[in-house]
RNA sequence: GUGGGCGUAGCUCAGCUGGUGGUAGCGCCAGGUUGUGAUCCUGGAGGUCGGGGGUUCAAGUCCCCUCGCUCACCCCA
């Protein structure tokens, strides 16, 4: 038998250079947007216990089959973290920190389910959560935190689409509106549909399959339902989108996938991602969660964007590309490469960036090497340089090449890149 | 989880109805240029044709299984 070929698991991969770079900027652009607006980083386990995540909805697909669990070594039911909103709420009701608390946070998350372009099974996203206000304007704050991220990334084909889902009791009332307006309609229905009917008849909304598009159509809908209070929020926070100039779409048959969502949802889609995951991003305001994982009665709001399909927005709408690699200077050493070592050293402790070709390879080859890293400047040493006790310094970008003594390399490397940059700029 | 499509060098791909030695471009390495890259020329390395089994005188090409990717459903980021 061969050495087998190791690749991934089914829908986890390696993100290489210059991909992981364009990753390592996403997460610092959304991390100015909302620093910059009091949100605080989190660093919350990659795993929890499962009870975490089981309040998230028992009826969700995120809990009931998509879930990582495991039992550890240790006999406690574990599970990889399918979203961080339910971390962010176990962490505050294990710190208790003083409110409104303002939390961010980046990384991976995982759910089981068939990979697809734009859905792995490891998945990144950036998120924001705001505990301890109940207010309205706090819920158009945190979609503007969004809608200004999309835009600092360079996105133009974005849609934000807006719904209530009203108080626990509105959204009562309403289920079983459409329990009854779907089961009117028998086997009509597809027959997906009726199961999804007898677990969440909310979510049979979201139905793509055509058997079932004109009953969508013709269900009743949320604002029918809306408490007087409710409707006041949700008209308070229209009118504050409209106060921010953020163009918005009312979708009352937005039907977000977890269950613990009440009041405010809201969702962005790519407009350019023509597939069926063209889910960019989305929230909502979530008043209960704490109070199901052991806290005191909470509100919160907050969102999730998905890092793979901003990044696919971005590469349609030509934006946001990853960022090129470079390096100040590249020491080429054709007397054996002790040189190479010292230089770059010299360089580097001077907080320039200096790379180097290592084996002892041929001039040309070691050029090749320094044309390859963008390089500004190459620092050529051969044996009339180790003699003479100077470097030869060339810019790889026109100009012309000089000696230069080994104690003046540093100042004159710096001042010809400072230079070169202001020509550039 | 269900169904469709695809899987040939590091990358992008030729390879017609199974028939004599597996393409090409880019990339990589070396030489032309006994110290100078990005251009040009020449040469070279690199392939279990995803993997396994089967049909056949003969399989990259047909069949089955399997792995992976992809699209749709489901669901969502």
């Amino acid at each position: 038998m061969a050495v087998p070929a190791f690749q991934t698991s089914p829908g986890m991969r390696d993100i290489l250079a210059p991909e992981s770079a364009r990753w390592r900027r996403f997460t610092q652009v959304f991390a100015d947007v909302v620093e910059g607006a009091g949100y605080r980083q989190i660093i919350s386990p990659i795993m929890e216990d499962l009870g975490v995540f089981t309040r998230i909805g028992e009826a969700t697909d995120v809990v009931t089959k998509e879930m990582y669990d495991f039992v550890d070594k240790g006999g406690r039911h574990v599970a990889l973290r399918p979203e961080l909103t339910a971390s962010v709420c176990r962490a505050f009701v294990e710190h208790r920190p003083v409110t409104p608390w303002k939390a961010w946070y980046s990384g991976s998350q995982f759910r089981y389910e068939k990979p697809q372009r734009g859905r792995y099974r490891q998945f990144d996203q950036v998120g924001i959560e705001a505990l301890g206000a109940d207010d309205p304007y706090l819920d158009v704050e945190v979609i503007a935190l969004g809608w200004e991220f999309y835009r600092r990334l360079g996105l133009q084909q974005v849609r934000l689409l807006v719904n209530s889902l009203g108080e626990p009791d509105d959204r009562a009332r309403y289920v079983e509106a459409l329990r009854a307006h779907f089961a009117a309609a028998g086997d009509q229905l597809s027959e997906q549909s009726r199961v999804t009917l007898t677990k969440n008849p909310l979510r049979v909304l979201d139905s793509k399959r055509r058997e079932d598009t004109t009953f969508v159509a013709s269900a009743p809908t949320i604002d029918e339902f809306w408490s007087d209070a409710a409707a006041a929020h949700f008209e308070a926070v229209r009118d504050g989108l409209v106060a921010l100039d953020i163009p918005f779409t009312v979708e009352l048959k937005l039907v977000r996938g977890l269950d613990y969502y009440r009041h405010t949802t809201f969702e962005f889609q790519g407009l350019t991602l023509d597939s069926a995951q063209n889910a960019l991003g989305g929230g909502g305001r979530y008043d209960g969660l704490v109070e199901s994982l052991g806290g005191p009665p909470t509100a919160g709001i907050g969102f999730a964007l998905g890092l793979d399909r901003t990044l696919l927005a971005c590469d349609d709408e030509g934006t946001f590309p990853a960022p090129g690699a470079t390096v100040d200077a590249f020491v080429v050493d054709t007397t054996g490469g002790r040189e190479a070592l010292v230089i770059t050293a010299e360089l580097r402790a001077a907080g320039l960036s200096a790379d180097r070709a290592y084996e002892q390879r041929s001039m040309k080859a070691q050029m090749k090497a320094a044309d390859r890293s963008d390089a500004a400047l190459s620092i050529i040493v051969g044996t009339d340089e180790l003699a003479a006790g100077t470097v030869t310094v060339r810019p790889m970008r026109g100009g012309e090449q000089s000696a230069v003594a080994r104690a003046d390399m540093v100042t004159t490397i710096q001042h010809l890149l400072s230079i070169h940059q202001n020509t550039e700029a």
